[in-house]
DNA sequence: ACATTCTTCGTGTGCGCACACTTTTTATGT
DNA sequence: ACATAAAAAGTGTGCGCACACGAAGAATGT
């Protein structure tokens, strides 16, 4: 192991000189830091991480702007606890994490939430950029002040954002397709639930559904699907009553597809015998999917895995600020194929850790 | 945060004496240990790990005892790539790892690797136990010597281990059944290949055919197999001959089930022809099999997510080790449903750790 | 009564680094 | 030539903990 100490010696300075040279204090000739860079990258020595958050004691701040979440709407639960995980095992690194939420359907929330990451003081950001006008003032403000930032789960496309990480849309409804196709007859039709805040500017949804079709065009060489616009899922008299009709207008569908998180909605709308002649194919590990799951009333999902997108994305801007360690800038976390028989160990971590903290 | 020097102030003691009664070191009257272990948890103190491997500076070291590798057998490679991986993030908290590698298929080399452990004077051992009758020999040397062990991939019931980290196996044949069942027609049969290794002493193996055969009871309740044994794998006109005759015997058979992670084996043996028509259903993502499900030849392999086993199994020891967090005894990862769609993403972590240590 | 051993506890130093403070050296002005 | 400012480099302290060492008191033996 190589010391400061030891590349203080053999550059015949002092400890604090080559300190000054590691940190870009200035206040160094050019000739002495050229000389002790040299021994720097000669002996590959790098700053012992530990010693360094002993000696600093909370110097970073990783701020996090991201929605809020309740118990019916918990998909944002799952990564927020992925992220107080990473805060733990940080804590003693020196890294603080804060977390400023916002109304996810409210751009105004977002806007204000965004003031409030300030007063914070962050080392640097992470944040779900749902909303693009209001991301880019954010953000310009954040590269005029040289805070480095990254994007969680929702990408956007043209910024200076250190990475992104999530999933690739596309390939997940690409994926989704084939699991549809799989249990139904060639001829079969699927129906495609559109809800109104689908359609322009949720990124995700409309790039699953993209890749959703572009399967059936690339195995089958046509168009799958019959897209049907609900307004508002969560009325079940009037979702039951639009998708009957769809039904009896075309009785050739087998299969629905979802490419919102809320599959389970439709199955809750319907009477089990409807249902179980559906495949139903949605996305994400909400309690009311995996629910639907485990009854059999599912038989696929694809999940995000989005507890470990949280829990990496503070790694890894830990690691960009502590070691300068500069990610890849598409983290693409694996595409989960769930099932009942897989579900209870794809989520493990997550429920081990929910367990830890909650006995404390 | 709470320090050492906290509860000795609360405590009315000096900081030696909280730090003999955090490290069992003894010489601590009755009564001020009760006193000094009542505030410990009352302020919920632990102890700073940084710190505390700063001031130890490599107290503890992890003996791996594992199988060795090749190109063409490349199973272990990617648990040792996992191991890597958390080896470089502990370097620094104090955590020195050995790796000693055997022959997985000679018990005698089992042994004689066993005995090199002791050598590297290990405060933990991590192994993957593969012989019976040898394990619980070199584990009940352990045993005495108060040494920690946990094992890797392969279980083995009876033991004071630690944890066992890796898969369910039974249900990874269970939804290889599932799979299995999803792209045939219910009166087709399948062939399920068994290899002399699997029969006796390798359990992984054994139980996903419990599991498998178990599915179609369930479901079905029928047996759905037909178990074909083959000697050696890699006689590739042995294996064609084989299977041929029994394909000819039973037109029924749609499916090839292997239990292994030879898969592509039965693949590379077979004319393209044949193999079309057939759907094969594998475990593992070695170089060979992932050829496969590129090609589709395969169109679902089960993984084991190895890599993060052997990733997982040295921070569980470390935290162990370093924050006496004892782990859960039983670690499953998930069992990952691979096709040609999402194969690429399942395998980022470890493409990326793989460049990175490349290019050093 | 005193020496000896054992039990119980306090003290001091260093791990590698960050950063404030101080000192020495060099450049600049008159 | 000298004073002064500016640049360059050295010194010291503390982060929280582990552990060796030593000190004080109690128990035991002679």
């Amino acid at each position: 192991m190589v010391r400061i100490k030891d590349i203080a010696k053999e550059a015949k300075v002092s400890e604090g000189t080559v300190d000054r040279v590691l940190h870009n204090r200035g206040g160094v000739s050019k000739t002495t830091e050229a000389r002790i860079k040299k021994i720097i990258s000669d002996k590959k020595f790098s700053i012992n991480p530990v010693a360094s958050a002993l000696a600093m004691k909370n110097k970073y701040t990783i701020t996090v702007l991201m929605p809020e979440f309740s118990e019916e709407d918990a998909f944002w639960k799952s990564p927020y606890l992925g992220i107080l995980k990473a805060t733990n095992e940080l804590q003693n690194l020196g890294v603080t994490v804060h977390i400023i939420h916002f109304n996810q359907y409210k751009a105004q929330s977002y806007e204000q939430a965004s003031q409030k990451v300030y007063k914070t003081n962050p080392t640097a950001v992470l944040l779900v950029p749902l909303f693009r006008k209001e991301t880019n003032q954010f953000v310009q403000e954040l590269d005029k002040l040289d805070i480095p930032y990254a994007f969680l789960n929702v990408n956007m496309d043209g910024f200076n954002n250190l990475f992104f990480i999530g999933q690739d849309s596309y390939t997940a409804g690409y994926l989704a397709g084939k699991l549809s196709a799989l249990s139904l007859k060639p001829q079969s039709k699927i129906l495609l639930i559109q809800t109104r805040d689908n359609i322009d500017n949720n990124t995700t949804i409309s790039k699953r559904i993209e890749g959703f079709t572009s399967y059936f065009k690339d195995v089958y060489s046509k168009a799958p699907s019959i897209i049907l616009k609900i307004e508002n899922l969560d009325d079940k008299k009037g979702t039951e009553q639009s998708i009957r009709t769809q039904l009896s207008n075309t009785p050739a569908i087998e299969g629905i597809f979802v490419p919102s998180s809320r599959a389970s909605a439709i199955v809750t709308s319907l009477p089990k015998t409807v249902i179980e002649k559906l495949s139903i194919i949605g996305f994400d590990t909400t309690p009311q999917n995996t629910q639907c799951l485990k009854e059999g009333t599912i038989p696929f999902l694809i999940s995000q895995k989005t507890f470990d997108q949280g829990l990496e994305a503070i790694r890894l801007l830990a690691d960009y600020l502590t070691a300068k360690k500069t990610p890849v800038k598409k983290v693409y976390l694996p595409i989960d194929i769930l099932t009942k028989e897989n579900l209870a160990y794809n989520e493990g971590s997550q429920y081990h850790f929910e367990r830890e903290v909650s006995l404390s």
